[in-house]
DNA sequence: AGCACGCCGACT
DNA sequence: GTCGGCGTGCTC
């Protein structure tokens, strides 16, 4: 008699798993396996998803198997790739490359080129001096502590005063739980990884493993394969960690679970947040998150009793226990009055400030978000420059002279007379970096360094900086002008003052995180200030609640008052997002067709409650995209509704366009 | 990802 | 007339 079994597959390719025969003579049970597959002309290697009892309707003269190789990875490792092919809407073959198939096949499976070693183990870190630990967090240790031995689901929200913190809490777990095995620990930047690899790598040795894109792909695959083979089962890295190919998982820590950074930016665009929660929950194992200030989505589901807040005994965000911060710098807020921007950027208050410190011949920190000098506005018709292509605001760059465009790099040379009005008043409006940097250097007769991109070298993708060709690497100095990205180059309480010269320029992006934003950005720069330093927010607004409350560090009322705004105006975390871009230098008809089709028949606001904003076009490096995007409270109909998208927009040949689930920005 | 197939520009 | 560019499509 003549019975067969079949296999699906999975390749680390945009396909959907294929089916083949299982030849005789290998086992049967090889769910999870790594199997070599006829493929094209050449074979693949791929893991069979699931064994079948026959052969899928239609499908005849299946290929047989080549071969079955080991073990790749469990049930539920699996079920954590279908998992991000569904809910980040891609194939789950490019869900399976981008948890490290490719790099495991090329240590462990194929055949190696040369006979060569290994590469050569880093040298070893130093473990770093932990700060004290708090006596706040010393006295949540027993509560994180007792989630983690239940073996069970669940997540925690645990609030630091400071991000140093994150080192102490990751050591003192590993102190009061001798026997964790399987461990990722998440952390936002490759130098703090080094900060916990270091304190751990001292007590685990080869244990511990780093994993982050910046490793070279021979470093990489070596990672990979001692993680397959149980070598080392703790895991430290950035984004990709969560996504690390253990057999198993004990316990998943996120460190500063806000960070932008966890959320990927091309291919698949996921938030390794929340797959650090999906994947504790597939796993069954607890999963930790850690901030100073903490996501409006984290806060949120602590509300809702989907985390634990660490130290609260409610859900009402009235009761949640926020690190307390006495003894940390005073925060200011400056006045700004509209007489006084004429003439300078900084209020008399700065000015004085900025003269003591100099004089005590300490460290101060400008923090502006623009590049360049200004904007150019015309001051007959209030209009300013724009860019012709983008519409976006020209900037100014004193150097040489031109209007630049920040998005699509676009320089003019500066104008004569306004294009709108015809009028010969153009003049420096608003401020950027070069303009600050100008004021204070004849405020204070110094030389104020311009901080540019943060010390990384390589493009990566972990990161969410891009890289830019006109920057270069400046040393910290005392008196320091920088871009909110430039606070990573600064050492915790190195600075006697930080100036936001702007709060508006923070709080008036037309972004609704910016609140969130801007309140992350200011908790990161109050721990560059040294104990007794200030922090001073220049505003025209100073009495504005928000200031308030960041003022008094209150952040119990922060969240209360966002939460309120983003629920009243159906907002994240009240509503789901889903971004689609389309790259189309040609809006030819059948696009536009197919996009009036999603936006009346599939987003149907009333019956599915699926509201559809847009299209637009947006410039973007050079050509043009088409966004658009679907909001909705049910995230179970929303993904529908996008599925049901991307298959339309799939039937258009020749179209490339990408689905942002959960965008950071829209 | 490979590796086909396929349809336009400069060559012996 | 052909060689070859890489743009688009398919792989059970």
């Amino acid at each position: 008699m003549l019975f067969f079994m079949y296999a699906n597959v999975l390749f680390p390719l945009k396909l959907p798993p294929l089916t083949y025969r299982i030849p005789d003579g290998m086992p049967i049970d090889i769910e999870g396996f790594i199997v070599k597959a006829p493929l094209g002309r050449q074979g693949a290697y791929g893991v069979v998803t699931e064994v079948l009892g026959s052969a899928p309707e239609g499908l005849q003269g299946l290929r047989e198997l080549d071969e079955c190789r080991g073990l790749y990875a469990g049930r539920s490792y699996l079920s954590l790739i279908r998992w991000l092919s569904q809910y980040y809407l891609t194939a789950e073959g490019l869900a399976l490359k981008a948890c490290f198939f490719d790099d495991f096949i090329k240590s462990a499976v194929a055949e190696p080129k040369r006979k060569r070693r290994g590469p050569r183990p880093d040298a070893c870190l130093p473990c770093m001096e932990l700060p004290a630990a708090s006596g706040r967090l010393a006295g949540l240790m027993s509560e994180i502590s007792s989630k983690l031995s239940t073996n069970k689901y669940s997540t925690s929200l645990v609030t630091l005063a400071r991000t140093s913190e994150d080192a102490r809490l990751v050591s003192d777990l590993f102190e009061m739980q001798q026997d964790m095995r399987n461990v990722i620990i998440a952390v936002p930047e490759i130098d703090r990884m080094n900060r916990i690899l270091g304190c751990l790598s001292a007590k685990f040795g080869s244990r511990v493993c780093g994993l982050h894109s910046r490793l070279t792909p021979a470093k990489r695959a070596d990672a990979v394969k001692r993680i397959l083979s149980g070598e080392s089962d703790i895991v430290v890295g950035t984004r990709s960690a969560v996504l690390a190919p253990m057999q198993s998982v004990s316990l998943i820590i996120v460190n500063q679970e806000q960070s932008r950074s966890y959320k990927a930016q091309e291919g698949l665009r996921y938030n390794a947040r929340d797959v650090a929660v999906m994947r504790g929950y597939i796993s069954k194992s607890p999963v930790i998150l850690t901030s100073v200030a903490p996501s409006l989505e984290s806060v949120s589901n602590c509300a809702t009793g989907k985390y634990t807040f660490i130290g609260s005994s409610g859900r009402d965000v009235s009761s949640f226990d926020f690190p307390d911060r006495s003894g940390r710098p005073v925060i200011r807020i400056a006045r700004l009055t509209k007489k006084s921007r004429e003439q300078s950027c900084f209020s008399s208050d700065t000015i004085k400030k900025a003269k003591d410190v100099m004089k005590a011949k300490e460290a101060m920190l400008f923090l502006i978000n623009r590049k360049g000098y200004s904007l150019i506005r015309c001051d007959d018709c209030g209009s300013t420059l724009d860019c012709k292509r983008c519409g976006v605001p020209l900037v100014f760059h004193k150097a040489g002279s031109a209007a630049k465009c920040s998005l699509c790099g676009a320089e003019e040379k500066a104008a004569v007379s306004c294009p709108e009005c015809s009028g010969f008043n153009l003049a420096p409006s608003g401020i950027g970096l070069e303009r600050v940097k100008e004021e204070i250097d004849s405020i204070c007769s110094t030389r104020a360094v311009v901080l540019q991109k943060p010390a990384g070298r390589k493009k990566n993708p972990d990161d969410d900086i891009k890289p830019d060709e006109d920057e270069q690497e400046s040393e910290v100095a005392a008196f320091c002008v920088g871009t909110a990205h430039a606070v990573r180059r600064i050492d915790e309480g190195f600075l006697n003052t930080a100036v936001f010269v702007s709060a508006e320029s923070m709080l008036s992006m037309p972004d609704f995180r910016a609140r969130e934003r801007a309140l992350q950005e200011i908790m990161q720069s109050v721990e560059l200030v040294k104990p007794g330093g200030t922090v001073i927010i220049q505003s025209y607004r100073p009495d504005d609640r928000f200031l308030k409350a960041v003022r008094s560090y209150d952040l119990r009322s922060f969240y209360a008052d966002e939460l309120a705004e983003r629920m009243a105006l159906g907002y994240p975390p009240y509503s789901n997002i889903i971004l689609f871009s389309i790259d189309a230098a040609s809006g030819s008809r059948e696009i536009e067709r197919t996009v009036d089709e999603i936006a009346t028949e599939v987003c149907d606001e009333y019956k599915r409650g699926i509201t559809f904003y847009g299209p637009v076009q947006v410039a973007s490096g050079r050509g043009s995209r088409m966004q658009f995007f679907m909001k909705a409270r049910d995230s179970v109909r929303l993904h529908k509704a996008a599925e049901s998208a991307v298959r339309r927009l799939e039937l258009i040949k020749n179209l490339r366009f990408t689905v942002d689930v959960d965008p950071l920005k829209i």
